[in-house]
RNA sequence: GCGCCCGUGGUGAAAUGGAUAUCAUAGCAGCCUCCGAAGCUGUUGGUACAGGUUCGAUUCCUGUCGGGCGCACCA
């Protein structure tokens, strides 16, 4: 029995209980007790009934103690508290269905309903290497992309490329002026990589025009993108070109759309959207097209989100950096004036990262050429901590990045007290091998007694579920790496008081071989939803 | 000035309004004839400040202080 299942039988045995309807549960909740209580789950509901039923909460706790029925013992505690011990075989018998595949998706998500979902992530334009703050937001939409198939939702991962318009042809300019030996003008861009990228450029580069050198540069900077995505273990589903949009001729449509709405005015030669006051947003009006014919981003951005929907998408879910957190509104109002509600679209902001150098914060800037490349991160670090890294944290924390301190930091990174769990129990697997100890002989969950340590780390198994369920809740994946570390925690914690292997005592060991094929397929399967790997040595 | 986000042990983080605030790292004291000591056990130390709502606040509200970001006919 799962652990949403347990508590939906807990809820309707409640409901029976004290004669209520479903209005009166609908807090109803199972919680993990505090390390000092002996319990494996808390109930606080009787608190929250103390006014609906006119009890004192000790006394409602009391009486629904002792009516629950169960796999499961339980007693009520002040101030108003039921503890539930379950039973070791409830336990036993969930520990190896929680590491199956699509197990927790079952009923969370049904399949009549299920909406078509676009995220969009990382959308790092073409102008230059992609810096380490990228790596923030591809864990974070890769993450979440991993965790919520695993739930059984229907998510396709799209990075959007600006591949047209004034920063591309500034970077054209400015690699024309490197490969000229000229500085690059005034808002180019300054970086070390187009010298490098100037070097490298086929003779017949002398004939170009600045559109060439411009379409060079760009294919040239999104192949080492996705190159990167790759290093960094994020694969998309589509990498979408935003002149495809132009080439379908759709930014114009979506702008005739706006007109034909009367939701856009001219002013000063330039079209402006004019609807953001009207839908509560205290945006300004903001320009469309500008007075030299030319598109803005916001419009273009519009086109991009409508055709979202028109490819036919129910929800678009945009992850962005906190520098554009002034956007949100005027887009989210654009997109419901133009019929697409709430309820479609949703932007995660992610804080943003600070270098840290020699204890000074320095803002990177690409056009300044002052960054660390995600590249140099990964190859310095390892994937596995960088990824880890950034994960284990929520998207609201302001991160400062100590480049000095990178090393040193990976070698404190929990990620490797995890994994280490994941060999060590490799490790014993082999030994028993060599032992001539079958790991796969049948195990009968009925009689077995468990130990406090064995019950801890499979009840740890246990809470699997409602991390997930945290985790899309928050749209974070930093619960993941808590409970990592937790669960790594107590593992080591069996592993040093119990020894597995005794052929002496082929109960145990059968036993507790059961339970670490279980941690070890949990850890297994929750490092690969951040991206991490899970080493049969270290 | 206006708006968004944030302030938790020395450091970095966790906690749908619930019980004695959890973990990691650093510090201190211990633990290897025994499946991997990249480990375990014990210990020191914390919710920025002032009010409010609540049976109960790290969490919600107001204010103060401190920090990050944004307020373009840039993208």
């Amino acid at each position: 029995m799962k652990l949403s299942e347990l508590e939906k039988d807990l809820k309707q045995q409640t409901m029976r209980i004290f004669s209520l309807g479903e209005e009166s549960v609908k807090n109803f909740a199972l919680t993990v007790p505090p390390p000092h209580i002996k319990a494996d789950v808390s109930l606080s509901w009787p608190l929250t009934a103390a006014k609906i039923l006119h009890k004192p909460p000790l006394k409602i706790a009391e009486e629904l103690a002792a009516a629950l029925k169960g796999e499961f013992s339980c007693g009520a505690i002040r101030p108003g508290f039921v503890n539930i011990n379950l039973s070791d075989r409830f336990l036993l018998e969930e520990a190896p269905e929680i590491s199956k595949p699509g197990y927790f998706a079952e009923n969370t998500v049904e399949n009549s309903k299920k909406p078509k979902t676009v995220l969009e992530f990382v959308s790092a334009n073409p102008t230059g290497p992609m810096h380490l703050a990228s790596g923030r937001g591809a864990t974070l939409g890769d993450s979440m992309a991993r965790i919520m198939r695993a739930l059984g939702e229907d998510i396709s991962t799209e990075f959007y490329v600006n591949n047209v318009g004034h920063q591309v042809e500034r970077l054209g300019a400015s690699l024309k002026a490197r490969y000229n030996k000229q500085e690059p003008p005034e808002d180019g861009y300054h970086g070390d990589y187009l010298i490098t990228m100037a070097e490298q450029l086929p003779p017949e580069a002398a004939g170009w025009t600045q559109e060439q050198f411009s379409s060079y540069a760009v294919e040239k900077i999104l192949n080492r993108h996705k190159e990167d995505m790759k290093l960094f273990g994020v694969n998309f589903d589509c990498w979408f070109l935003e002149s495809s949009l132009h080439e379908q001729g759709i930014p114009k449509k979506t702008l005739e759309d706006i007109k034909k709405k009367g939701l856009s005015y001219e002013k000063d030669g330039a079209v402006w959207f004019g609807a953001s006051s009207e839908l509560g947003s205290d945006d300004k009006d903001r320009v469309l097209v500008k007075n030299d014919g030319r598109n803005t981003y916001f419009l273009n951005d519009i086109a991009n989100h409508l055709n979202k929907y028109a490819r036919g998408f129910d929800r678009a879910i945009d992850i962005f950096g906190a520098d554009h957190h002034g956007y949100v509104a005027r887009l989210a109002a654009a997109l419901e004036a133009l019929g697409h509600g709430k309820e479609t679209f949703r932007v995660i902001i992610h804080q943003q990262v600070a270098l840290l150098r020699d204890g000074q914060t320095i803002k990177m800037s690409k056009r300044a050429g002052e960054f660390i490349s995600l590249r140099d991160l990964v190859e310095e670090v390892g994937l596995d901590a960088c990824r880890f890294f950034f994960a284990s944290r929520g998207p609201n924390t302001h991160l400062n990045f100590d480049v000095d301190l990178a090393k040193k930091k990976s070698n404190d990174n929990p990620v490797f007290y995890v994994q280490y769990v994941h060999a060590r129990i490799c490790s014993i697997f082999a030994n028993a091998a060599e032992k001539d100890i079958d790991a796969d002989t049948a195990f009968n969950t009925d009689k077995a007694e468990l130990n406090a340590e064995e019950r801890a780390l499979l009840a740890k198994l246990m809470w699997l579920e409602r991390v997930l369920a945290d985790c899309v809740r928050d749209f974070s994946p930093h619960h993941i790496t808590t409970y990592l570390t937790e669960l790594a925690a107590l593992f080591h914690s069996f592993y040093d008081k119990h020894k597995v292997l005794d052929p002496e005592n082929m109960k145990e060991t059968s036993k507790r071989l059961y339970i670490l094929k279980a941690v070890k397929k949990v850890l297994a399967g929750t490092l690969a939803l951040l991206g991490v790997s899970a080493p049969e040595k270290m």
